[in-house]
DNA sequence: TGTACATCAGTGAACGCGCGTTCACTGATGTAC
DNA sequence: TGTACATCAGTGAACGCGCGTTCACTGATGTAC
C-alpha cells in the first residue's frame, strides 16, 4: 500500500519535525545532525537520503515558517474586520499563533541574525513579504473608509518590528502571564496607525 | 612595574576582546572555549584562571554591552536637542553606534532568543533599561514644551523596537548602501511620536 | 502470474577531529623576616 | 638589602566524547518480460 516514496516523503516529514522540536528547545543553530536523526528514528547516515546537510534541512523548516504565516494572514483576515477593534483582534490572532508555533516562530526570530547568510537571506525574504502584505491590507481597509494612510508600507514596517519585538518576549512568559503585553502591544498598533494617518 | 594582578586584568580584556572578535564573525553561540583562548593567546587551560565556563564570558561580554548603550545614550543627549529635528539627528547618532559597535549590537540581538535562561534574562535587563531611560527623556523634553506624551514609556518601548529592528537590518548592509535605511527609520520615529501626542 | 534483475531508503561500523576539562608542572612575582 | 618560602597565571599532555562524513551492505519495493 504504502510506495517506497511516500516512505520517504514520511520519513522526511519526521525530520522536520524532530528538527522543529529539538530547535524550539536549545536553537537552531545548536542542533546536531546526529541528534535530529536519532529523534527522528533513523541512523545518521540515512539523514542524507533527505539533505545533504544541516543547513538543507533549516531551510526546509524555514518553508514551514512560511506556510505559518500565511495561515495567520488567512486567520486574521477572516477573524478581524477593519474598524476601531481591529487592533485588539489582531493582536489576539497572532497571540494565539504565537502560542501555536512557538517553535516557528523562535527559528524566525533566533536565526534573524545568526546561522548563514542563505539562511538569514531567507528569512529576511519571508518577513519582506509578510510586511508587504500587511502594508497592502492596511491600505485598503483605510480607503474603505477614506481615510488613506499616509504611508502603508511603512506603518506596516513599524507594526511588524514592535509585534515581532514583543512576540518574542511572550515566548518567554507563560500564557497566562501574557495579557499585559498583549494589551500593551494593542496599544503600540494604535499609537503608529494614530501617528500614520 | 607591571604587577601580577595588572597582567591578569590584561589577560583577562584579551579574552573579551578575542570573544567579542569572534562572537561577531561567527556569532556567540558557535564560539568554542578553545579558540577564543587561542585568539587571546593563551592555552585553553588557562581560561579557567579567568571565566569558570563560556557562560561567564558571556555575561561579561555583556556588560560591555551595557556600557557601550549608556556611552550611546551620553552621546545623543550631548548632540540632540528636543525639536522637529531630534528624530533625524537621533538616527544618525545610533547608526553611527551600530556602525563602531557592530560587535556587541551583533551579540545583543544575537543572543536574545538563543543561549541559556541567565543570558536571555540579562539582555532583556539590558534592553528594559535602555527603554526606560529613553521613556525619561522623552517625557522630560515634551514637557518642556508643554505638549507631554500620552505614555512615554510605551512610546520609547515601539521607538526602541524599530531602531533595533532596523538596526539589525544595517548589520548586513555596507555603509554607503545604508542611506535609505536611516530615512525610513527617522520616518518610523517621527509616525510613532505623532501617534503618541 | 511468476521470475530475474534494478533501485534505493536505511544500516552499522569506522574514520579523524575539535571539543571541554583535569592535572601535575613551571617560573615569575609577591611576602615575611 | 638578601634570603627563603608562598602564591598563582599560564603550560602542555592527556582523557573521553559527540561530532560529520564515508562506505560497503541489506532487504524491501519496483520494473520488465
Amino acid at each position: 500500500m504504502t510506495s517506497r516514496a511516500d516512505k520517504k516523503s514520511n520519513t522526511r516529514s519526521k525530520l522536520i519535525a524532530a528538527g522543529l522540536k529539538l530547535s524550539g528547545q536549545k536553537g537552531y543553530s545548536a542542533l546536531s545532525l546526529r541528534e535530529v536523526a536519532t529523534e527522528a528514528g533513523i541512523s545518521p547516515a540515512a539523514f542524507y537520503k533527505h539533505f545533504n546537510n544541516m543547513e538543507e534541512l533549516g531551510l526546509a523548516l524555514l518553508d514551514e515558517v512560511g506556510l505559518s504565516l500565511r495561515k495567520l494572514l488567512r486567520t486574521a483576515r477572516k477573524n478581524v474586520e477593519p474598524g476601531p477593534k481591529a487592533a485588539r483582534a489582531s493582536v489576539e490572532t497572532f497571540m494565539k499563533f504565537v502560542n501555536e508555533n512557538g517553535n516557528l516562530f523562535k527559528l524566525l526570530l533566533g536565526e534573524r541574525q545568526g546561522a548563514t547568510p542563505a539562511f538569514r537571506r531567507a528569512i529576511h525574504a519571508e518577513m519582506d513579504r509578510f510586511v508587504h502584505e500587511i502594508g497592502n491590507d492596511l491600505e485598503r481597509s483605510y480607503a474603505v473608509v477614506r481615510q488613506p494612510l499616509r504611508d502603508p508600507l511603512l506603518t506596516a514596517e513599524a507594526i511588524v518590528a514592535v509585534v515581532f519585538t514583543l512576540g518574542a518576549e511572550a515566548l518567554d512568559l507563560p500564557q497566562h502571564k501574557q495579557t499585559g503585553l498583549t494589551k500593551r502591544l494593542t496599544q503600540h498598533i494604535q499609537m503608529i496607525l494614530r501617528g500614520s494617518q
